[in-house]
DNA sequence: GAGCCTGATGAATCACGCG
DNA sequence: CCGCGTGATTCATCAGGCT
């Protein structure tokens, strides 16, 4: 057994990125992001129509001999990050068609439940010079948590307001990373071949954790991971093979002003203090014996001083009086029933609003 | 060994895919789509905010005991598509994040090369009623050949003219089936709860079959793909479990108008009649002696009257020339040498065309 | 007929905390 | 650990009915 030390935040670790979470304590993660190698099966060069060269991913960290070689590699990181994952954390996982059948096959025999893939659209992806297929023009990413029952973090709230107040889909459309934001060593070139642009890692980040919670990218690269997670306020960890990108990446998030707390404070529903209908009544905002009306006017129902509702033959608090008289399994009070102001129907939801606003 | 008949071509064989597919002759299909069961796991019943109750997919052929009972499924029917396409075949798999990385790597485990994942994009997806997760919006397909080395058919100038002539990307944006297009029974329930638009077996078929060759689909289901392959003026086959669905399909069919030769004719360049670049000497259509210069503006060759280039202390094709002169392994002499025409530069390529116009 | 409103529905792995 | 109560939550499209 390995002894496992504390959470080094904040660094970037040197070295197999499994031999170095084995290292690590389990139950410390909230958040992984992985960006493994993808396993490219590239037949020589790959030239543009006119001879020039395409500067593929050729390195040697991304040859595997085979497809049972490539699964071994990624069955032992995921197993890792799994340990290291608490409850109810989360994993990304980002790869293209070389790759991801394997390693979302391979997290679902390890028991992690899949809860989205997610498309990333490329708005300027390479054409396919040959002709000979469609252009390749997104990466898949899968999110996914350790088991089925786990009560993981979804920024909804967060997510909606990105997308112009409409449900985040499963389809990102991001442009791939280049111009200024592309690091470049001091001869132009690449630093890395696979950097990845931070919009995506700042959509992944802010809507699967919490402020100061810890994040883990376990193929560190140039960075991004870090650089995204220091902007956003999140602390994090990384894990680098190579030296010479883990240099790269010290340098770039160290340039990075972090984002001050304030600014990075979103508050989800769900996560509001409770007010039980009964306090605005006893403070006054809704006075015992004012009528209720359904949203769609259908249904009436008398406020009581303790804060039940009485309508024909049954009482109940808010929830199960409106349930009842729909005839529903369940019914949320708070918008099912509305007051008449200035003849317009108004969910009570409005005075619980003003209530917490007056709680503050 | 079962023994195995002809193909019956323009019919629904019902019974199990795969003790069917054995049946079939080897070698004998042009391309297969396959709609597998997605194994979704859904747990008890979902509500819209309205409470009115969520229609999910609850069909018993969409249930497995486990990954292994849905693995060792997928690839016997996988083992069958293989025997049963021709070397130069196709195989495409449409599914979702449930089935989908296990059916990819299932496939890629049997030797069958990928050539491209598509996401089909739907336009109206089903939100995600309780806000826990992104919207599911979009649906993954595998195409993929028999090996590496198979000469498979991509019609790529008409997938480029159904993007306003820019090549087709690996993201479709297609509605899903719905409205008059949507089969539904006598009392207006849905005649198959995974019936897919016609859109999307449109461009799938158009991409990667000719006209009159033969496609298999061993998931039926209502019957999409014959429909459209009869519509395209492709030869199709169907299996089908379940008798019920194969009678819809098969009315659906009948009432398809099949697609007249001359508009499916389609015109893919690397289908035109060759044309050595002497005879546009020959033709008139380039004077020996004319000098033509590189696209980039760098090199220059004098057009020999036997159709040679020649250059600086060397001659040959206008191929040869244009690797030489480059120092690559390599050229397409009819995009890397130009004409100046109105002070523009002009591949030879535009000859070419006007020739082969001529030569109709 | 045009326009507006209401209701239905689609391959969906769809709460959570407190006592 | 289970049971129960509170309460969070939807987009695009089509069909049909009413003004």
């Amino acid at each position: 057994m390995s002894v496992q030390g504390s959470m080094p935040l904040g660094e970037v670790l040197v070295g197999d990125c499994v031999e170095i979470m084995k290292g690590l304590p389990a139950g410390s993660v909230d958040m992984i992001f992985a960006d493994p190698p993808y396993n490219l099966q590239l037949g020589g060069e790959l030239t543009r129509p006119n001879n020039s060269r395409v500067d593929g991913v050729e390195d040697s960290w991304d040859r595997f001999d085979d497809f049972a070689a490539y699964d071994h590699f990624t069955n032992a990181w995921l197993r890792q990050a799994r340990r290291l994952l608490k409850p109810d954390g989360t994993l990304w996982v980002i790869g293209s068609y070389h790759n991801i059948f394997r390693v979302g096959a391979g997290l679902q025999d390890l028991g992690f439940w899949i809860l989205n893939d997610v498309i990333w659209r490329k708005s300027n992806p390479m054409p396919n010079f040959r002709g000979r297929r469609f252009t390749n023009a997104h990466e898949t990413l899968i999110w996914a948590s350790k088991d089925q029952e786990a009560n993981y973090t979804f920024n909804y709230r967060s997510m909606k307001a990105l997308n112009e107040d409409l449900q985040m889909r499963s389809d990102w459309f991001i442009p791939i990373c280049g111009g200024q934001e592309r690091l470049r060593d001091s001869e132009g070139k690449k630093a890395h071949s696979t950097q990845k642009p931070e919009a995506l890692l700042h959509r992944c980040l802010l809507a699967s954790t919490k402020p100061g919670e810890v994040v883990l990218d376990p193929f560190f690269g140039s960075g991004t991971t870090g650089a995204v997670a220091r902007k956003l306020g999140r602390r994090w960890v990384g894990i680098e093979r190579e030296e010479k990108y883990a240099a790269v990446a010290r340098k770039r998030i160290s340039r990075v002003q972090p984002g001050d707390p304030e600014s990075l404070q979103i508050t989800e529903k769900r996560e509001q203090k409770r007010v039980p209908f009964g306090w605005l009544v006893e403070r006054g905002l809704l006075e015992a014996g004012t009528t209720l009306v359904s949203y769609n006017g259908r249904y009436r129902a008398k406020v009581r001083s303790d804060g039940t509702l009485v309508t024909e033959g049954f009482s109940g608090s808010i929830h199960q009086v409106g349930a009842h008289v729909q005839g529903a399994p369940a019914c949320n009070g708070w918008q099912f029933w509305c007051l008449n102001a200035e003849g317009k129907r108004v969910p009570i939801d409005v005075l619980r609003d003003k209530l917490r606003a007056e709680l503050n």
